[in-house]
DNA sequence: AGCACGCCGACT
DNA sequence: GTCGGCGTGCTC
């Protein structure tokens, strides 16, 4: 008997078919199946969305070409993973298709029918063979780690773990898993922001899991692999061998067919939000899996959300109950957070670039054989260079932005379009020769203290070592670690780097953490600024004193300076205070009363185009024509604005926010102006339009 | 998004 | 005479 199986196949939203398309086949296939359909002039990789044994009534029974095969030995996805990215497209705005099949490894979809069968093989010749459970060695708990477990044992609601830089997530992370895996089949999630924070702590769960489990349990899920790679992480993960899947944002897709537990570490990191394709927020998605997985399986699945600084949202949630928080006040050893340092730099002579009263506290942890930390948010040497003479800068000529000063390789380097070439000798638009950098970066903080500490000595005699940490500097496969291992064994004394420094690492020595500039984000427009940089500085400041023995020993409590010039703000005094509740207050109120997230919601519609006009011209009148859509009344649609940098690699850029009061009536007005915008892109104003991407719950404006 | 078809400029 | 530029239009 036939079958008519509707199939979800990759076609973006901008192809006005969201939906799956009908086929024929003679045998029923269950939904999940992986199959290959004609479609157009080619074949691609499709999944059985359901299975109908009626033709479709939308389409004629004429029209409907066969599946070509089935990816045989391939077991189905689940309802569950269906489930998932059904929701994610809907609630993102993008076609079902796009959301399922970018949520599958590429190199499934090359793959033939023989290598996909010796994929296969290969993966059955590694069932878990039964392992010896040998004893887990593991550190004993503290009061507050246990009091989280127990927490956690029987979860009604994802658990918002609030626990300070150094309390020891990462080992409630390990037995909460320990926990899970006890189930026979059980998988769990762990995810990160970054993929630079994956290695360490695949260490973690590698050293604790493998002994019991075997070599195959943890595998990782992030862009960094090769296509080969992930297909073989997916594969593991999908026939249930990999019992621990670890990756960055990605990961939330993952087939795992026997999930019971998430972690998604660092919770507020912007990154767990996609900026690019669907725009999804992992962060969320996973919350929203744990909740299908808890209804599907009757026992719900815990989920874990771990931060020192929790996202605004998250916090609101845990406020109204919707989360259960959990408390980790202390660090583990009985360590000290560091003392914060507010340094006035009104008071500092002019023009200084590190303070005096800095440099001498420098110079102390130097001599006391300590580590210091400067942080610095902008990579190059100098941000712009410029002629004293006439009016050159160092522009792009593809962006509105100016082109950063490299001096390690003498280059001026574009970081929105990449265009770089060698620095003048002279000045491009009046010949002069005194052309100058203006405002300061890493490279240049490096040669500053480099130059500073060029005298001193550390304990053992030899010169002070300064070495720097940025996207620059270890952009080769192997140069961050190589770089991290230069800084635990302690060959450098001050790292000087961007906010990658500032991120997970654990560095035993470290007595001073330094942040020099960070003003520029106070009075940025977006209005999550402070809360990006509370998260950074804590995050910093969290580098430090983290080894209890080492610091005790010291008898010096760790420090975190920042200079700044104005030293009363109310972010610096709540991160002086370690009061994060009393900041995230203040942060909710102010959004309250603006009617912003996470009491409000929001989308952007973005547009890029040949031309400025073309892009504001689309998405005005797409505004103009929402006029008697649903839930119209409900939101406010702003003008269409040019974005802070408008051109980047000659593409023009504009956005235009969307607010509404309730979720659900954002969520359908957005629905139903999709057609609208598709429309939209063929009115003679919107000529020259390149494309336009819908971004719910955007993390800035 | 691919990948067609389709109609106008410089070249083996 | 063709190769190829990228502007519309369609894919069960």
């Amino acid at each position: 008997m036939a079958h008519w199986p509707s199939v979800i196949v990759s076609t973006p939203v901008h192809s006005g078919m969201g939906v799956a398309l009908s086929y024929r086949s003679e045998h029923a296939l269950a939904s999940g199946t992986l199959v290959r359909v004609p479609l157009g002039q080619r074949t691609v990789l499709g999944i059985v969305q359901d299975c109908p044994d009626q033709p479709p009534c939308d389409v004629g029974e004429a029209q409907t070409k066969s599946v070509q095969s089935v990816l045989a030995g391939l077991p189905a996805l689940n309802d569950e993973w269906l489930q998932l990215v059904q929701f994610a497209a809907r609630y993102y705005q993008r076609s079902l298709g796009e959301v399922a099949m970018g949520a599958l490894p590429a190199a499934l979809k090359d793959l033939d029918e023989a290598q996909l069968a010796r994929r296969l093989k290969k993966h059955a010749a590694h069932t878990p063979s039964a392992q010896t459970p040998q004893p887990l060695s593991r550190p004993e708990l503290s009061a507050e780690q246990a009091q989280v477990l127990d927490g956690l044992a029987h979860p009604q609601q994802p658990v918002l773990l609030y626990g300070a830089t150094g309390s020891g997530k990462t080992e409630v992370y390990l037995r909460a898993a320990e926990s899970a895996l006890q189930a026979p089949g059980a998988q769990v999630l762990v995810m990160v922001p970054e993929i630079n924070l994956t290695p360490q702590l695949e260490a973690r769960f590698r050293e604790r899991f493998e002994p019991l489990l075997g070599s195959a349990t943890v595998v990782c899920l992030h862009s960094g692999m090769t296509p080969a790679q992930r297909l073989g992480s997916w594969l593991s993960a999908h026939l249930g061998q990999a019992r621990i899947v670890l990756g960055t944002r990605m990961a939330v897709f993952a087939s795992l067919p026997g999930l019971r537990l998430i972690v998604v570490d660092e919770e507020h990191d912007p990154s767990y939000k996609s900026q690019d394709g669907a725009r999804y927020s992992a962060r969320d998605l996973a919350i929203v899996r744990a909740k299908h997985v808890g209804d599907a399986s009757g026992t719900p699945c815990p989920i874990v959300l771990g931060s020192a600084t929790p996202s605004i949202e998250s916090w609101h949630a845990a406020e109204q109950g919707r989360y259960l928080r959990l408390n980790m006040p202390t660090r583990i050893g009985g360590g000290a957070l560091p003392q914060w340092r507010l340094l006035d730099m009104n008071h500092q002579p002019k023009g200084a670039v590190i303070a005096p009263p800095l440099l001498s506290a420098m110079q102390d942890r130097i001599a006391r054989g300590e580590q210091c930390l400067v942080l610095l948010n902008r990579r190059g040497y100098a941000p712009v260079l410029s002629c004293h003479a006439c009016d050159w800068k160092s522009s792009c000529p593809h962006c509105s932005a100016y082109r950063v000063f490299h001096k390690f390789d003498r280059t001026l380097r574009c970081h929105h379009c990449g265009f770089t070439d060698r620095v003048p000798r002279a000045c491009p638009g009046c010949g002069n020769l005194d052309i100058a950098p203006v405002g300061r970066g890493t490279e240049q903080i490096e040669e500053h203290l480099s130059a500073l500490f060029a005298d001193v000595r550390r304990p053992d005699g030899n010169p002070v070592r300064v070495a720097r940490m940025d996207a620059d500097t270890t952009r080769l496969k192997g140069s961050l670690q190589a770089q991290l291992d230069a800084m635990h064994s302690g060959e450098v004394d001050i790292l000087v780097g961007t906010q990658m420094i500032a991120k997970g690492h654990d560095f035993r020595r470290m007595g001073l953490v330094a942040s020099i500039n960070a003003d520029a984000a106070l009075f940025a427009s977006d209005y999550k600024a402070p809360e990006r940089l509370f998260a950074l500085l804590m995050q910093a400041a969290g580098r430090a004193g983290r080894d209890a023995e080492f610091a005790a020993a010291q008898g010096v409590a760790c420090e975190m300076w920042v200079q700044t010039w104005h030293p009363t703000h109310a972010v610096f005094q709540a991160l002086k205070a370690h009061d994060y509740p009393r900041f995230a207050a203040e942060q909710l109120a102010e959004r309250a009363a603006a009617g912003m997230p996470p009491l409000g919601h929001q989308a952007l519609v973005r547009a890029d185009a040949k031309t400025h006009a073309a892009a504001q011209a689309f998405l005005n009148l797409a505004a103009a024509a929402a006029g008697n859509l649903p839930h119209r009344e409900d939101v406010t649609l702003y003008p269409a604005v040019p974005l802070t940098i408008q051109r980047v690699a000659n593409v023009e850029r504009a956005q235009l926010l969307v607010e509404a009061l309730s979720r659900s009536a954002l969520q359908r007005f957005l629905h139903a102006w999709q057609g609208v915008l598709l429309h939209t892109r063929s009115a003679p104003e919107a000529k020259g339009l390149i494309r336009f991407a819908v971004d719910v719950d955007p993390v800035s404006i």
